[in-house]
DNA sequence: GTCTATAGATTGATAGAC
DNA sequence: GTCTATCAATCTATAGAC
């Protein structure tokens, strides 16, 4: 990305270890992820990952930077939208559209690119992941848009008292990690027999148009309730 | 608890091990605990976890059968005198009834024992743990009294397709385990700058009482959306 | 039942040859 | 930039004295 001289020699090597590392994290947890598996899977020597990133927590990191960084300009593009269109029309701006204006690109960022469908499953982790190292890295880059949506919900739910609203957001949040964790997860579960709690082995359809839009629904209910 | 001849020596040395392994299993996650971390707290020797359960993960086992087997009875209880109440008077049970008899236990079991408060962050953290032992280890647990819920539900809001209804329970599910998590780390979280998306400074007061009610309410409407 | 001592495996990180 | 080899720390688990 950087030197124009080099005729680098393994020019994907970066990339190829953010890919590993973003599928295992996602998938098995970063404490549960060594550095040797992330090597292993992308197929590059141990000791790259030091050379390029410096240290595990480090590439965490940058493993979050890739896919945060544009996905929270999408969610801050369509949160400002919807605060513009609500002062255009003189009214305020509605819960399900600012709630919208922030989950989908979350559950829609799985189609966007390649590999992202990961990352997806692995913010799903985030946001519920009880590890400090996780959840301090993951909070650092969605606090300014988590203070915009709070927000923009304000102005949609103005009866609402701010720390009810703080709480029914956390509700939010935690059913949409939980949610994505599950779809992460679900392929797997269905035939490890991980799922048994799906009674009456009801299988459901969980793409992403559907889920965001049950999602949605039960978020948005819970949070007009009076 | 078995032998009648013995004047054992230290007759609490399981209960100081389950104590303290539930706390940091609650507190710190199941993976970042090591049996050093319990025996030292508990005061006892690192080599007395495997004489008195075998091994860490039965020891995981263990922490969670003390607390969830009373605990499920009592769930299973409330559900089952919900179902009575409503056979008895010729109606449907209702959605917010049917949800607090599942999850008012788990959060006022925190205030019902000594030491309970922490377990209750164990299932908060449970329900979302993303590591496969502690998930597969509480599934297990949570599974029969899981369907009666779902059961109940259906009767509840029997025109909501069956799907729909398992995302929704998910949705609840996940909503409830991060509230818990929340709760568990809040107190630390404020000292620590740790809760910085909570916006404006807003100090959310978190009793367990006023925390069902507005997770109650929130996943009620949620569930009875159309 | 409790303890010391240690085996045996795995981890993150690094030094130094190429 | 890539590789081998290895360090130092940590972990679970166990053997055996008391």
């Amino acid at each position: 990305m950087s030197t124009q001289s080099a005729v680098a020699t393994q020019p994907d090597t970066k990339q190829r270890i953010l890919d590993a590392a973003e599928r295992l994290f996602a998938h098995e947890g970063y404490n549960n992820t060594s550095l040797r598996a992330i090597t292993g899977e992308a197929d590059v020597n141990l000791a790259a990952v030091n050379y390029h990133f410096g240290s595990k927590e480090a590439l965490l990191e940058a493993v979050f930077q890739r896919r945060l960084v544009p996905l929270n300009q999408v969610r801050r593009e369509r949160l400002e939208a919807v605060r513009e269109a609500s002062q255009r029309e003189g009214r305020p701006p509605g819960a399900r559209e600012t709630l919208a204006a922030f989950i989908e690109p979350t559950l829609a960022f799985r189609e966007s690119a390649a590999g992202a469908g990961e990352f997806s499953n692995l913010v799903g982790r985030a946001i519920i992941d009880p590890d400090d190292t996780v959840r301090k890295i993951f909070l650092h880059h969605i606090e300014p848009i988590f203070q915009l949506l709070f927000d923009t919900l304000r102005e949609a739910l103005p009866d609402l008292p701010p720390e009810k609203l703080f709480w029914r957001v956390q509700f939010s949040l935690g059913a949409m990690g939980h949610t994505i964790h599950m779809r992460a997860t679900g392929d797997d579960a269905q035939k490890n027999g991980k799922f048994k709690c799906l009674p009456h082995g009801i299988i459901s359809s969980c793409d992403a148009a559907s889920m965001t839009d049950m999602l949605l629904t039960f978020i948005t209910a819970g949070m007009e309730a009076p």
